[in-house]
DNA sequence: CATTACTCTGACGTTAACGTTAAACTTTCT
DNA sequence: AGAAAGTTTAACGTTAACGTCAGAGTAATG
């Protein structure tokens, strides 16, 4: 049998077909469990685009960006999955807003107009008090990790001191 | 019955007693309950450093700061409570070598050099690994502080245009 | 087409970090 | 001294974020 350019490390057939990723294969490639997976979904926090007809979940690239958002925010942010929840559904009603507004630019109802700057105010409200939790966090942060850095330094020193 | 100075709104008795804090005081002041209090305790993390002679927790300033730092450990970087542990014990484990190590500059046996080299090395190691792992997040929290800043002022500038 | 290899949906198990409650005991206040 | 307020240990309860397993069904593969 020929050695033929497909063998050599070519991804899951599942995955090259564009049938969509599996499950599995989404989950190595987020590195994080299939579990976690439909445990988001349940939560609403992400939902695949499509599924087979025998009932079976496959993930689109979009999809893997949207969760690769969530591992951030979770990871980097320290986010609970209700909170990540909240600020991706206010996100995207935001983006909603936004669009409507460009589409018909002036001529909304007035009624229609009070929902959006709503929406508008809440959304710079929750933005801005993220931001100045995040500044906030972020001067705690560089405070301690300078006084890390000194402290590995500090004791390098003392090491060539004792040679 | 005169209002005597004391009366205004002096700490509670306990508290202006040089007989340490109780425990309920100490969590309120720092914002904590008491369970978390003997929970830390439970796990070795904070040992208060008087006990009545019927067996009640005394607290002490210095017992605070030293909440305050596990506080901190767990709330701005993240920690568990079992790496705010070792992170400590390794600290404090340092600080006394770094004593002995100027108490007797030099006429240690060889044997406890290598000890000591052995634990400045482990203390430099986790100090540059937790430096570095923290730059990494530092940098990634700050593209997404920027990014929510922009997004807030985005808001309001469509705020501002639809008045 | 017959195996492998995956996946599905429950459903129960697990861990960290406490919360809560009970029964007995201390401290503080009057 | 005696009530009122606070504390102790021990033990069971709770929540988030999954892990794990069973039994049945679906997809990929030689």
């Amino acid at each position: 049998m020929p050695v033929t350019d497909e063998t050599k490390k070519a991804a899951p057939a599942s995955e090259t077909a564009d049938a969509g990723i599996r499950i599995s294969d989404a989950a190595t490639r987020a590195g994080v469990s299939a579990r976690t997976l439909r445990y988001y979904e349940e939560l609403g926090l992400l939902t695949p685009s499509l599924y087979t007809a025998g009932g079976e979940r496959r993930y689109t690239l979009d999809d893997l960006a949207h969760l690769e958002r969530i591992l951030e925010l979770r990871e980097v942010l320290g986010m609970n999955l209700d909170e990540i929840r909240e600020f991706l559904t206010l996100e995207t009603r935001l983006d909603e807003v936004k669009a409507t507004y460009r589409a018909n630019k002036g001529d909304t109802t007035t009624k229609a107009r009070a929902v959006q700057k709503a929406m508008l105010r809440e959304a710079a409200d929750l933005n801005e008090s993220l931001a100045k939790q995040l500044t906030d966090k972020l001067t705690r942060m560089e405070a301690f990790q300078t006084k890390l850095a000194g402290d590995a330094k500090r004791c390098r020193e003392i090491l060539a001191e004792m040679e």
